[in-house]
RNA sequence: GCCGCCGUAGCUCAGCCGGGUAGAGCACCGGCCUUGUAAGCCGGGGGUCGCGGGUUCAAAUCCCGCCGGCGGCUCCA
């Protein structure tokens, strides 16, 4: 991630609404804000015309003109007092060669120039229902050598990006025949799907969920009573068979709900813990779509749990806990990170002092830990508090994943209860959890992560075995089939390319493993090991890789440890 | 859903502006080569140019609608 300037985006944010009024006469300027990813400059249209490409270009170049030729430094008026502009909540207004000019107030401009400006987008903007206004977004630098330090870092994130990842390594892809937002897997997609349930199934067992399973599609009375029929109908696939109305689910949580009820619950049951791979379908607007990132149909490694209020902070805690064992696992970096911690919104249900137990809960386990978060002053759902964690994609855009929900609201609509030691009937807290979130998300943000040179755990094809010439084709079959037994994903070539048009596709493939066998190896009954970065073994003992190979596939490794063991341990094996 | 851009072979793209009926590379198939470390050589098959309508003697090319994708906005895991 290259890192902007705010001052110098601020600068040229100012500059920008300035050629534009100057140039423009139908695109009057009324504000500009600075993030961590460009500024955004919004226009009214007089017109009702919307800027094209050349005008575009036109503009970038003349912010840079009107810099090289001396600049002008923008003047800092002071606040406001424009309605509209009060409403994109950009509050100081500056002059330049007397143009009004608009900028939030919290970042100061720069004094110097900008060298450097790259529209990249031209949008609708709509911050009210009756306004539309013209939003050019873009990149400014005051150095030339960052400028194109930007466009290189651009590109290689181009080259990351998961859905182009997820076509070149025959992943997943969409069809048109199918559905937008609907994903197809590929085997290799499926495989890493397999891998990322089954490590979440350790956790769910370290945790105490049993797993469950529950149907695609109820009657319409179940979303009655849990409420998304009012609140979530828009987005529900509904249809009508043999007179009754049913929906596809948005959301697991009703079928776990029924399981608590199935039986009478003592306060010596809780908590109860269920856990469903869940498929879930949610009818995003089309324009919401992005890969696999937002799609209509994912599957939650969600998990509920209903527990007394005293047992929320507990519960919390285990689960945040797994949440960062994740993280680490799989090398996430904390800058790609983001925890927040939502409070009670306008809007809500349940009491004041549940509300206030719930959020302390939350903080207390998010302290506990030691963990660095931002609270979200009511952003909370209405049913309750929750710890959501956001990750970062290859393009700088954040997205949601882990979360945890504490509801009040689904065990009023559902009347549940539980036997307290009095024997009075209590109502239990629910706790909606995920740890990936969405497994098509959580696929997506490693993709990129990784490059998609996933770990060797995660890899659809963990080794490709390569014979040098024909007549080693037998022994090839023979490591590859010895490499099966052992549990290992592992492949032959045996096709007619040549050894080194068969290693760049296994490069290109993101295989972790090469194995290279030609006469000296078949009699030796080794292989030449051929790992990521070039780094390579040769004569190696098949057993001595399986072993070690088996070891890094166990413990989940990032690195590729069996070859950098192989290495370190017996220097003498080595022979380049 | 809103604004803009885009849609040509399995993939990446040229041709479209100034209409005359489709091309390249990779992949695939066949042959030669029998390979010791990131694309060996030669040949071949493959496209109702996203779909539908309109303009025209003639549409991949111009116009309209729809479908799908992308970048933003809004919304979310």
């Amino acid at each position: 991630m290259v890192s902007l300037k705010p001052e110098v985006l601020a600068r040229a944010g100012l500059l920008l609404q300035y050629v534009v009024s100057r140039d423009v006469p139908w695109l009057r300027p009324v504000g500009c804000s600075v993030g961590e990813d460009g500024f955004k400059c919004d226009f009214i249209s007089t017109s009702g015309r919307w800027p094209d490409e050349s005008l575009v270009k036109k503009v970038e170049r003349a912010v840079v003109e009107l810099e090289s030729s001396g600049g002008v430094a923008p003047k800092y008026v002071g606040l406001v007092s424009d309605e509209l502009v009060r409403l994109l909540g950009r509050s100081a207004t500056y002059e330049i060669n007397g143009v009004e000019v608009f900028l939030e107030s919290e970042v100061k401009p720069s004094e110097r120039a900008v060298k450097a400006v790259l529209i990249r987008n031209v949008s609708a903007h709509n911050p009210a229902k009756d306004v539309s206004l013209v939003r050019l977004i873009g990149v400014a630098f005051d150095d030339l050598d960052e400028y194109r330090e930007w466009v290189e870092y651009y590109e290689e994130a181009i080259r990351r990006d998961h859905r182009v990842l997820g076509q070149k390594l025959d992943l997943f892809d969409f069809y048109e025949e199918a559905g937008p937002g609907l994903v197809i897997y590929h085997p290799k997609g499926q495989l890493i799907r397999e891998e990322l349930i089954k490590l979440v199934r350790e956790i769910n067992s370290r945790l105490g969920y049993s797993e469950v399973y529950t149907p695609h599609v109820y009657r319409s009375v179940l979303w009655k009573i849990s409420g998304h029929y009012d609140l979530y109908r828009d987005k529900m696939v509904l249809a009508d068979v043999d007179g009754e109305e049913y929906g596809v689910k948005p959301m697991n949580c009703p079928g776990h709900i029924l399981i608590y009820k199935s039986r009478t619950r003592s306060y010596r049951d809780l908590p109860v813990r269920l856990a469903e791979f869940g498929t879930v379908y949610r009818w995003e607007k089309r324009g919401e779509l992005f890969g696999l990132l937002r799609v209509r149909g994912f599957t939650q490694d969600d998990g509920h749990a209903f527990v007394r209020e005293d047992q929320v902070e507990l519960e919390v805690g285990n689960i945040l806990r797994e949440v960062f064992n994740l993280l680490s696992l799989f090398g996430i970096a904390r800058e790609n990170t983001r925890i927040y911690l939502s409070t009670k919104p306008e809007k809500y249900i349940g009491s004041d002092e549940a509300w206030d137990k719930a959020t302390q809960s939350l903080k207390r386990a998010l302290d506990k830990l030691g963990i660095q978060y931002e609270v979200k002053e009511g952003e909370g759902a209405f049913y309750g508090p929750k710890i959501d964690v956001h990750f970062r994609d290859s393009l700088g855009r954040w997205w949601q994943c882990s979360t945890i929900q504490v509801d009040f609201a689904l065990p009023e609509r559902f009347n549940l209860e539980y036997v307290d030691s009095d024997g009075s009937k209590k109502r239990p807290v629910m706790i909606h959890r995920a740890i990936l979130g969405s497994i098509e998300r959580f696929m997506a943000i490693i993709i990129e992560e990784f490059e998609g040179r996933l770990p060797t755990w995660l890899s659809p094809v963990q080794v490709i075995v390569v014979p040098v010439s024909k007549d080693v084709a037998e022994y090839a079959l023979e490591v590859t089939e010895k490499l099966k037994n052992a549990g290992i994903r592992a492949v032959e070539d045996l096709s007619d390319e040549t050894l080194q048009k068969k290693i760049k596709m296994a490069y290109e493939q993101a295989i972790p493993y090469v194995l290279v066998v030609g006469r000296k190896e078949a009699t030796q009954k080794t292989v030449t090991i051929r790992g990521r970065g070039n780094l390579q073994a040769s004569n190696v003992p098949l057993d001595t890789f399986v072993r070690e190979l088996i070891n890094e596939i166990r413990e989940r490794a990032l690195s590729q440890k069996a070859l950098i063991n192989i290495l370190s341990k017996s220097p003498a094996i080595q022979n380049s």
